[in-house]
DNA sequence: GGTGAAATTTCCACTTT
DNA sequence: AAAGTGGAAATTTCACC
């Protein structure tokens, strides 16, 4: 399952993810190396999965989704049925950008986006009549401070 | 600075967000239009702001990365001043992929990639040493249960 | 890993509704 | 105004060095 990478390729991820946009070419010369070898290596890295999709990055706002959550849950249940219909749960929602099942106190985070916070609390109310958990906080972010941060691929 | 946006444009970003590689033609296709309005509102798009950038989606843990927190930072400074320094701080530090001042009790949240624990230490000595913050909870993620959610812009 | 060329795709001028 | 057609230019993809 581990990929081994060398610079070449590390440059090449680093390079599509600032823009995944840009032709061959242009990664290539920038990176200092020709076109097919770039395009073998992508092609190997998409085949391995290191590279899982290509996607555009959306303003949210401007598509009329103005609130984000972060919503942390505690629960006392902890069979494998109860996760297992909480995983469908979050899975069937659209407005569950993303989820994590975490160490301590708090046992899940949820990176909720909707377009108000009448649409959260509709979903709020779905999540818990589906699946029953104990507690739930809902942190609202005011302001998006940094965002699309990329893994750093230089070294 | 609000946008437009009928059910075609819609359709496309919808199509985009769910795989950016594929060719215009493509597109068009399976949204029922030809290749050339298509072009058009994806450049109209683009230059709106609508679509911020094309980007891959890496799989953080065959690139050695294996630890993922979620920072919770309550502070007691809330002048300019400090949230400038705070703010550059964050877009300084890579393994900082995003950032949130919140509304509550919990003022910012962050999402941290890093190698592995040490390496988170080493970033929360770093971060506490140029601003100084109240308390800091981090939250360590041990399964990502979903990933990549998109916005749904289906209707 | 590089070269070059066929196949595909992007991009745009022009036509149509 | 907005969508389609066609084609030149650019890019991707691949066989071969």
């Amino acid at each position: 399952m581990t990929v081994r990478l060398d610079t070449v390729d590390r440059k090449i991820l680093s390079e599509l993810q600032k823009d995944a946009s840009r032709s061959l070419d242009d990664i290539a010369k920038t990176i200092g190396a020709s076109k097919t070898p770039v395009w073998n290596r992508i092609k190997k890295l998409r085949e391995a999965g290191v590279i899982k999709r290509t996607t555009v990055e959306l303003d949210a706002e401007a598509l009329g989704f103005e609130a984000c959550f972060f919503v942390l849950i505690r629960t006392s249940e902890h069979e494998a049925d109860w996760q297992d219909r909480f995983l469908t749960a979050l899975q069937n929602r659209p407005e569950v950008l993303e989820a994590h099942r975490l160490a301590g106190e708090i046992d899940y985070i949820l990176k909720v986006i909707v377009p108000n916070a009448r649409a959260y609390d509709k979903f709020y109310q779905a999540l818990i009549s589906e699946v029953r958990v104990f507690n739930v906080t809902a942190l609202l972010s005011m302001e998006e401070l940094k965002s699309g941060g990329g893994l750093s691929l230089d070294p």
